[in-house]
DNA sequence: GGAGTAAACGGACCGTAGTCCGCTTATATT
DNA sequence: AATATAAGCGGACTACGGTCCGTTTACTCC
């Protein structure tokens, strides 16, 4: 029978698990910035053409790398428990969606900035599209009828830009809880400025 | 008289005059992305180290590029005619700020884009600061009382980030009016939320 | 098994930002 | 005017991300 979609080759499917296997090493042994596509070439035993065929680029490396980490939290803000998941009134589920952001960028830090620099700017990651559709009906939910929700979902996730966060905390020793507990008094006023024009 | 701070030598300053002219010619001719540093250096008639001497690094070359226009805009808000400057009530000065960043914003882009590139990050830029600053004025003048200032203005500002805004703009076609108009709902909602728990 | 083919491969190559260091020159001092 | 010196200069050099294209190889069909 054949498949639908092209099988992947054979040699394919070894050098991704390499190269994979390779920058995970890489990483492990000196960060993000130990990770440039010539050393990984080297370090899997592969050309170089090959790690820019399987992934594109450095921050679609990147991405591939965080895949499984940005399902995991993807599944809990859509099916896990409350308060993050669904069962919580929206403004508890927004102000856990900001501070589980924050965790994540925290953990995660180098790689998310690292796959941040695609070309074509960091807005496109297709994650993004999601946490703005997330934020977009929680604050629906909340009451706060904007007319461009979309827009006004989009500030809030600006707010937690992976970029600003690490740079608050590493630059100025901001903790993770006081960036938490801004994002709560942001969304939680507008849920009450909501409230207030209703 | 021996001036303070060391005179600045005469070549120095004929090629920083020579560079700056230069750039300025390579931008009007391609856009930012015409400007490299061995073309400018090239077009300028002097080497390379001294491009690099002078300005630092890319962005620090684009930030000097904008810094006339920079210093018009904060002369703007800080003492010009209201509602942007002083007189008017905070919140209409917050609305006028956001709409004025995002009309900076659009008439510099590239420029502003290639300017947040500084290895140390986007938010180094001073200027960056001073933003800061000047809306935490405007929510503490508006009523709203938040237990880390600083950090809510950041916020907010994040919200104008240039590439978000650029974005937004070009690839998704929404226009400077809409942006304008999101911005003033964020803002608004926050003034009322803060009337609301008064 | 052999031939045909499209996918995958590899590494030389390019353009870029940024560094380094031996040389040059403007300026202060006498 | 001669000298000393530190600021300035230039361009070869490096490291990096990304592209290109001639060559190799896994799979398919007979």
């Amino acid at each position: 029978m054949t498949p639908v979609t092209a099988a992947e080759r054979s040699d394919a499917a070894r050098n991704r698990e390499r190269l994979l296997l390779a920058a995970r090493e890489l990483i492990e042994q000196g960060g993000a910035a130990a990770l440039t596509m010539d050393r990984l070439a080297e370090q899997a035993g592969v050309g170089k053409g090959t790690v820019f065929r399987r992934f594109g680029s450095r921050a679609g490396l990147m991405l591939t790398l965080l895949n499984d980490s940005e399902a995991a939290f993807q599944a809990r803000f859509l099916f896990g428990p409350p308060p993050l998941g669904p069962g919580a009134p929206p403004l508890d589920r927004l102000i856990a969606f900001g501070a589980e952001r924050i965790a994540y960028v925290l953990e995660f830090g180098d790689l998310v900035l690292a796959a941040g620099d695609a070309s074509r700017g960091r807005f496109e990651v297709p994650a993004a599209a999601l946490w703005n559709r997330h934020v977009e009906m929680l604050l629906r939910e909340g009451g706060v009828d904007s007319p461009e929700p979309w827009l006004m979902a989009g500030s809030l996730n600006a707010t937690l830009d992976p970029e600003r966060l690490l740079h608050l905390i590493r630059e100025h020793g901001v903790t993770r809880e006081r960036l938490a507990a801004s994002w709560r008094e942001l969304v939680t006023r507008l849920v009450i400025s909501a409230e207030a024009t209703r």
